[in-house]
DNA sequence: TTAAAATGGTAACGCGTGTTAGTGACTCGT
DNA sequence: ACGAGTCACTAACACGCGTTACCATTTTAA
């Protein structure tokens, strides 16, 4: 067993001089008067015994816990899925760094659960969190945010007033489908990543009847189909959508993972990509460009994604007046070959 | 602005009782004898002003935090292809909400910097640490060791005596080259996951020498190539293998993603998988079935690797005795079609 | 009737730190 | 020689909570 970590006190006493003073210079109180050689002792001392303040009495003292929460609002099995997450925990880790911070990461699997995250706040563990993947039922969320909280969606949430950091969903898309119009496509399907309760989803969505409509294109409900994050459901909306009388001859994907099931379908078939089907995804997940043929699809920031949100929230903690509190990172649409576009 | 949170001095003078009192009661404190009718009332008030205890206060005085450190040793990018990186979250997260404990994460690029991930412990933020990926010459985490500070490694230092979570690197690598063997290869190659100084690297180029061994096949440095992680190596190392005079008509690859560049280079000399070289490989990342042949690959337990350990830390930290410190999860051959066994 | 025990509660200390208001010694100018 | 000012430092409070020792009153037992 190892001696308990050293105080101030204790430098104090081996110094011998009060416990004001050490905390004085250790801290490096600016107009405060210590003689040099003093001040010298108390350094060396505090440097000989490994002293390290304590983090909860300078929290409970200072009132700040400089430590950010990171809130998963997916379900394990979405979680599993996210291949950004790590990108974006470096890029939350990083800002932090900058700033002194911490990262406290928390899921959960019901938001609207009672309590669910509160702990984070309501005890005083976080002096601010990030929000991944909100919900608009989320009413906690509300409530923070109402009490003046420290509040930073990923993602965001429509006329909540909520910060926030996001792709610009509904240009990405709309890049997309452009690209596969341009390519000469006239019957474009889509898949979408999630149900439309998400904005994700639903932005996305947007994106693609923009796309049809300035290009003069008609839409038809009947050449959409939701996907649920799984490829699964990319599998069965590919299906679907083969079956029809009038297949799509391109089909934009909103997410690559769902993209994947659809390629299967695809294949099963014996139809060939980009052949008879075309394809953009959206994520750029990193396998994007292994699969047969490689995927062209939508580049996610997700590092710039983690480290604007977290950037964002410790300024709003600490209280510095900032510009821009609702954040659209531009994505980048990379060109494969599962489009048909010439290389 | 809101006002401030409740403390228990507010519900003492509310209620017209002493704030021991309210302690006593909140914390239900065996032993102790209060009301019914007091007791009543002060949990009422507690609960209408929405009272929760102050996280800092309650370490100060109890010494713990109720916080383990998880701690990423790897480089940013090693962190970015890590495509289990959520699931071991979700394994230490559930584990750690069981037994109310949170999770602070951590990435330190260098880990022999000194302070790397020292405040952590030393500023008393955490009760104890997962570090994944430790390296060697870590010295400081020596130190903890020796300080009797609660630390649980995933993956292992062989020697050190450090608790562990990990794989059974050497047992699944085995298993995979026995299965190439099986199916009548007699020159099998490997390229390595990572450098040798990495102990998982060093546990599956074993695997693979017990392997060959015990089916008295001979052992050539000259079929082993290391790889580093990222595809790219793995592009490299199997040019290499294929301009040898003998090539290998099997390799194990110690890493899918290194794998993934192995792929690439047999495609681009016009030969074919598993025809002309059969592959195995190793992590069954989440698309390792979408590629062209779809990969065999070992399944490792992602999940549990990250819930053991957090379960191993927090006994540790409580004190319960614990009758395995040393932890290793059985892996799983997933056949697909890149290594040429029929479905 | 009186000592003992149970009941319902409180005062006070300590955790380790930040911060403010002071305090005694010493110097200086006139 | 004496008030004013500097210098170097300290006493004391606060942060919110857990915990121990103790106290006043009432009930029970002998």
């Amino acid at each position: 067993m190892s001696r308990s970590r050293p105080t101030q006190r204790q430098i104090a006493e081996e110094v011998g001089v009060s416990r004001t003073t050490v905390s004085l210079v250790l801290n490096d109180v600016p107009g405060v008067r210590v003689s040099p050689e003093t001040r010298q002792r108390i350094l060396e001392v505090a440097h000989r015994l490994n002293y390290h303040p304590d983090a909860a009495a300078r929290t409970l003292v200072s009132g700040r816990t400089c430590t950010i929460g990171f809130v998963l609002c997916q379900s394990p099995d979405r979680i599993f899925a996210d291949a950004f997450l790590p990108e974006v925990l470096c890029g939350v880790g990083d800002a932090v760094q900058e700033n002194g911070f911490r990262v406290l990461i928390h899921s959960v699997e019901d938001v609207t659960a009672s309590g669910a995250y509160i702990g984070l706040v309501r005890e005083k563990q976080t002096d601010g969190v990030i929000l991944s993947g909100p919900r608009s039922d989320d009413c906690q969320l509300l409530q923070l945010r109402a009490e003046g909280f420290p509040v930073v969606l990923l993602g965001q949430l429509p006329g909540s007033g909520i910060p926030f950091v996001d792709v610009d969903n509904v240009g990405a898309a709309k890049q997309a489908v452009e690209h596969l119009i341009g390519l000469g496509h006239r019957q474009i399907g889509m898949i979408t990543n999630a149900p439309l309760a998400y904005t994700a989803a639903r932005d996305r969505l947007t994106g693609y009847r923009q796309a049809l409509k300035e290009a003069g294109l008609g839409y038809a409900d009947g050449l959409v189909r939701t996907g649920d994050f799984r490829e699964e459901s990319g599998h069965e909306a590919m299906n679907d959508l083969l079956d029809l009388a009038q297949p799509p001859t391109a089909v934009f994907v909103a997410s690559d993972l769902v993209t994947f099931g659809a390629m299967m379908a695809i294949k099963q078939r014996g139809l060939t990509i980009p052949d008879d089907v075309a394809l953009v995804g959206f994520d750029d997940v990193r396998l994007a460009h292994y699969v047969n043929p490689p995927l062209t699809t939508v580049r996610l920031p997700a590092y710039g994604l983690g480290y604007r949100a977290a950037m964002l929230l410790t300024q709003l903690i600490v209280g510095e007046p900032v510009e821009e509190q609702e954040i659209l990172l531009q994505t980048e649409l990379v060109v494969r070959q599962s489009c048909g576009a010439a290389l």
